[in-house]
DNA sequence: AACGTTGGATACAACGTTGTAAAGAGCCGG
DNA sequence: CCGGCTCTTTACAACGTTGTATCCAACGTT
């Protein structure tokens, strides 16, 4: 049987109350009293029932990440970092799965599990300002990636134009020229291909380099076999690219895989670049060229500005911050 | 403001508990009283709180998940499919980072986060037999991986032994009779690779081929950079396998990553198999020969087994249950 | 017409915790 | 030795929900 305040309170001779204090530090405690507290505590194994802690404090301690998923490493090394940020608020996190699924993710928005969460950190793909707009009363939301325009919630990310825009001078620079890229979409949610293909475009504008619609590769769901395929097509359709800039690191080593297929090699024939700066990328063969937001700093802001929110004022205007990215280069590129 | 049962009574004009019967879906409610409910509750946009509910159920809905490392794809992958399973119990998935450490390992099989989770499915790397006993009312918990012997908890597992026979075996059916084995463990927490270690010993006997101690190469935590540092230290030492066992897949990717640097081809010079069906594994150059283990059926025999224990009655004997693997075959072997 | 039975709704208490207000104990200064 | 302090402890009332017991009305049966 589980012990409550009361078993404590009764073996110990004193309050319920008391021992509540004892259990949260409250300092004006007689010395002796708290010994025998807490050898009461110890004697049953006490331990808090947070339900009933969460119901009268009015807040969990829980706060939600909800992310596409977790199988993709970008994903999973932003989740350890953001458990990790949360620890240090002494916060539990708890992970959600939308599968990139708009209706998903609009649960998320509404509040899904309310009550049962203090906060959301999120980071959506397809959500648009709209479903934002609806939730009203939900708990505080941070947003990672791209900014949702006008979306009532705080935002973290990093530059993604300039980012694009780097990666692909850095292939110019090595003599590239015809440079395709992998993972456009022209959907509305698409916002982060977007952005990507515009720091693309612009690269290719500054240098003079006209942007060549054969060279442009739609993926959705930015998976390897999406890369693959993509690359195939790229191979297929005679585009003869000398360089890809993929949207991801995912859809790169998709790339690679096809590049190996078809017995081109990287960089000497193609030379590719990815995006995120995952682990694996490190390891493949060859390794990739990438962009590397600095998550744990990303995930550090996310949570800190959660937290700001749970115990700042109600109506303080929604913040936007900037995260570092470095281009990590690989043997790819 | 957030609303109560007791608003939403208030504008529907009914008692606190007739609101609370509709909610919870209770039969015998009159047609047009549910409407004047639900159309409170919508207009008010009445979300229940959970933690008062869960306090008065005594219940939260809440499983945990423990796993060493997110950023694992095993593990990822893992967590997917342990999510997936247990919203068909309605129930919501905690997930929480060990990191392999003893000391936090330990403080999940004692039941940290206690009255707030549930149940927890627990994949331990350090934890022994010992550590788990002492956790006496810690809430029911289900093991994923290694049988800790005499364990008090169900356990559900693949059998890695014969899994490692098997792909020692199709080694040897190719043709291979220098087999390294990356991945080795001597400590006494190391029961997974001390399994697999068995399996890979008795193929070898069973082949006549004798086991070169040599060709063993140690490794603690499994990453890629171990691997190759492994496969490295192989080559350096002159050890001149003719192909390669690596107890889990990211092992594998290192190793793979090794054997390209030092300008051997795989197969042809050095087969290379890995371990856990990862996804990486279909994607990377070459594609891995590796055990998989069906995950999902895994993940969704650990959460009945949750469920099993949660209503039924509090004795019951431990439950062990062994999963299906498969010898998926890729380029590497 | 009296009866039990069922459907439908309600009041009340309880889940275990903590904030509030207030009471008791001890101390100091006047 | 009284009044006003501080320190320590306490009783009580919440937090929002749901289980139990109960009540009333409508119904069919005898």
């Amino acid at each position: 049987m589980r012990h409550r305040l009361k078993d404590v309170a009764e073996r110990a001779g004193v309050s319920v109350k008391t021992v509540s204090n004892v259990v949260n530090g409250y300092p004006h405690v007689r010395p002796d009293t708290r010994a025998k507290v807490e050898e009461a505590i110890a004697a049953l194994k006490y331990r808090p029932n947070l339900s009933a802690r969460n119901l009268r404090r009015g807040r969990t301690g829980i706060i939600a990440l909800a992310v596409p998923k977790l199988g993709l490493p970008y994903f999973a090394e932003l989740a350890r970092h953001v458990v990790d940020a949360a620890a240090k608020h002494e916060w539990t996190v708890l992970i959600d799965q939308t599968n990139g699924s708009p209706e998903q993710e609009r649960m998320v928005a509404l509040g899904i599990r309310d009550h049962l969460i203090d906060g959301v950190i999120f980071s959506p793909l397809a959500l648009t300002a709209a479903d934002l707009a609806t939730g009203s009363q939900r708990a505080p939301m941070v947003l990672l990636g791209e900014r949702v325009h006008h979306g009532p919630a705080d935002h973290v990310a990093i530059d993604n134009v300039a980012a694009a825009r780097d990666m692909t001078a850095h292939l110019i620079a090595l003599g590239r020229r015809r440079i395709a890229a992998i993972g456009v979409q022209h959907t509305e949610e698409g916002v982060t291909a977007r952005l990507r293909l515009a720091g693309y475009t612009a690269a290719l504008t500054a240098a003079g380099i006209p942007v060549d619609e054969r060279l442009l590769v739609p993926a959705s769901a930015w998976h390897r076999t999406e890369g693959a395929a993509g690359m195939r097509a790229l191979l297929a359709a005679g585009a003869r690219p000398d360089a890809v800039f993929c949207f991801n690191d995912t859809l790169a080593l998709g790339a690679l895989r096809a590049l190996h297929e078809a017995g081109l090699r990287v960089p000497d024939d193609v030379a590719v670049a990815g995006f995120d700066g995952i682990e694996d990328g490190r390891f493949s063969v060859p390794t990739l060229t990438t962009i590397a937001p600095d998550k744990e700093r990303l995930a550090q802001i996310a949570v800190d500005l959660l937290a700001a929110r749970l115990s700042g004022p109600d109506g303080a205007p929604p913040q936007e911050r900037l995260v570092d990215y470095q281009l990590r280069r690989g043997e790819s590129a």
